[in-house]
DNA sequence: ATTAATATGTTATATTATAACATAACATAG
DNA sequence: CTATGTTATGTTATAATATAACATATTAAT
């Protein structure tokens, strides 16, 4: 068995973006449908937008879009959108950069780790069991009941190490 | 070999606090004499208000109490001390939370877990190789290389649990 | 069609953080 | 000990992030 599901990869060269965010959007559309929510045209944007690169994307410059798209866009139209999408697992907020990224496996719960490139700025997403089991051992050994595990590694992607040799 | 160092464990019902801050300031005087640089009064009185208990504090709040003290208090004066002891290794900030903690074992730059208590709000620090090198393992195997790791674990700490039994 | 629930619009404000420049304190070379 | 460069702090202004509170509109189920 493979440890370490990658859910969200760096980039490689060849990556066709569009088909990463066509492919979430699709995933993001069944399963509303699934559980009986509601990826509304608005909330449906959000999402879009947040596909729209690998790199976290900040709340505000959502807003940006949103307001030359439509007048009545406010912070609370894109903070209600990605709470929306976030409790459904449909985006991640990236706690250390008050941003957020896509999710191409919406579960409700799932624990990721980040590797966040200090370089292209790009977020790759991880669900490593070894890395959530021990974490959970430790908690358990101090007595402490984990509730959710945040876990955000800076550092450089192989592909910018790769550029600047 | 132990392979968790608890830096900052869960206060203990017995835990008379100002020995934690006494003890942590003596540290922090003797290391920055060590490294050549100043605890100034200002920076001296910023970490004393992030030790005054094990709940992470917010820069508003420790400004809140500067301004008490003296008039030139401004957001500037406590985001530049709180710099300067998170350099020094001083307080660590906690991402999720907006908010600063002691920290006992200023190195300058030692991994760390927290285990935040959503129940009674304080943070224990952990140093645990074998979190540390599991993960830089996965990181080098994508071809990751390392900066820096965040890892902050919500959940409930054993004294709350007790108690609501 | 009516109604209850959900989603969005709108205005205002709270919270967190930094920029930019002025002044003060300190450290050390002469 | 004092001139000078460096480091720290004071001060004003504003940027960036996030939520409260209430109004209106849309949707879903009767």
């Amino acid at each position: 068995m493979r440890k370490t599901n990658v859910i969200t990869p760096f980039k490689k060269t060849s990556h066709v973006h569009q088909q990463c965010a066509d492919a979430a959007l699709s995933v993001a559309e069944d399963t509303c449908n699934l559980r009986g929510v509601r990826l509304t045209k608005l909330r449906r944007r959000v999402l879009e937008l947040v596909w729209s690169s690998h790199e976290p994307v900040k709340a505000y410059d959502i807003l940006d879009i949103l307001r030359d798209e439509h007048s009545g866009s406010a912070p609370p139209t894109v903070y209600r959108a990605l709470d929306f999408l976030q409790e459904e697992g449909m985006v991640h907020r990236i706690e250390s950069l008050n941003a957020y990224v896509g999710c191409g496996a919406p579960d409700h719960n799932h624990a990721s780790q980040f590797l966040i490139c200090q370089s292209c700025g790009a977020a790759a997403e991880m669900n490593d069991t070894e890395i959530r089991n021990l974490i959970a051992d430790k908690a358990a050994d101090m007595g402490f009941k984990i509730d959710e595990v945040i876990i955000e590694v800076k550092g450089v992607c192989s592909q910018c190490s790769d550029k600047s040799d």
